[in-house]
RNA sequence: GGGAGAAUUCCCGAGCGGCCAAAGGGGGCAGACUGUAAAUCUGUUGCAUUAGCUUCGGUGGUCCGAAUCCACCUUCUCCCA
């Protein structure tokens, strides 16, 4: 296969929570001499281990990992900062000579890299968000996507009145920047990415079956800690840290909290499990180009893997 | 054994003579997504997809007309024994 000489390629495994990506991807990574960067919003985090699933030292079989356990749950992160990092992780391993495989199933932070995001250049703004709420707050539903018609009518118009964290960021942009965030998101579609990926996206012909394996994944969490895990995370941090906002974490705390069961914490970690797992397949439906592999009905995943990978001329 | 009540669409749960294929929630399905993203938000959900057809435990009634009223039957819950 002819590449085009101009892009660098670029190996992505990507996938529903729950679909193998870990085990598929060391595989990988060792038969094409690669090495691994998680793409995964919540596994930056340290100590957060059992609730992510995420992969342990013998799991990763001496192939190094990147972006993993990288910044404490009292620090925020996100993903600009994950596109900064990814790239110096990609250059480092480039310069190794050896081949960066990015493996996860952060959509927003994929895109990030994929589509080469170029986020606005303003940070939040904790006080102007609270503040914005506020006002939606006291002056009723439907205020800030009016405030925010006043000077970015494209964005008003696309965005509907309850869905307040995009017409809150929409609405801090402009103000801190005077840029429209119809504006911002423009400039950045210009920009085209210096990537070529070749996108493996692994996922289940039987949606119940995933399903089925993601219940059995929770019940092993909790087997493995998961309530100590979050205890010693709440009394460390506290309990509004973003990331403990995750699914697992939150459930668990209500639990802690005594605002309900175990069993009940254990079902809606379940539940939240599968909704973000139909979301993820919604988002990775929209990658045109990637080439998609049935975990259920494909005997030797890692196999499957490597021959896509092969057809492009890696190996 | 006697008494009171309940049975609604996948689930919970409104409806209590027409405006009911039946509120609302959950779940399912589908979608959006550019610095909180494991977050946040949207649509849809009896079948046929026009007309229309079949639903509200079962059977039979009353009525122009019933998920809603009556009778009996079945199952369940609660109370007294």
């Amino acid at each position: 296969m002819i590449k085009k000489a101009a892009k660098t390629r670029l190996i992505v495994i990507c996938g529903a929570t729950a679909t193998g990506k870990t085990a598929v991807s060391v595989e990988v990574a060792k038969k094409i001499n690669g090495e691994i960067i998680s793409c995964d919003s919540m596994q930056v985090y340290k100590k957060m281990d059992i609730g992510t699933a995420k992969v342990t030292k013998q799991e990763m079989e001496s192939i190094p990992h990147h972006l993993i356990d990288i910044v404490s749950v009292s620090e925020s992160f996100s993903a600009a900062k994950y596109k900064e990092l990814a790239l110096m992780a990609i250059e480092e391993i480039k310069n190794k000579g050896k081949e960066p495989i990015i493996v996860g199933g952060t959509g927003l932070y994929l895109d990030t890299l994929l589509l080469n995001a170029n986020f606005s250049t303003v940070s939040k703004d904790e006080d102007l968000r609270k503040s914005l709420y506020d006002l939606e707050e006291k002056n009723g539903k439907g205020y800030l996507k009016k405030m925010l018609a006043e000077f970015d009518p494209l964005m008003a118009d696309k965005l509907p009145e309850n869905d307040l964290v995009r017409l809150v960021r929409a609405i801090e942009v402009y103000k801190l920047t005077g840029i429209t965030k119809t504006e911002q998101n423009k400039r950045s579609k210009e920009i085209k990415s210096d990537f070529e990926p070749i996108i493996i996206c692994l996922g289940y012909k039987n949606r119940e079956k995933l399903y089925e394996n993601i219940n059995k994944r929770v019940d092993l969490m909790i087997e493995n800690g998961l309530v100590q895990e979050v205890e010693s995370l709440k009394n460390e941090f506290g309990e509004n840290k973003t990331a403990l906002n995750g699914i697992g974490y939150k459930e668990i705390l209500g639990y802690l909290n005594g605002e309900y069961s175990l069993n009940d914490a254990i079902n809606m970690i379940k539940q939240g499990s599968r909704h973000y797992a139909k979301r993820q397949i919604t988002w990775f439906k929209r990658y045109e180009n990637a080439t998609f592999i049935n975990v259920d009905e494909t005997p030797d995943v890692p196999k499957a893997t490597l021959d896509i990978l092969s057809k492009y001329g890696i190996l």
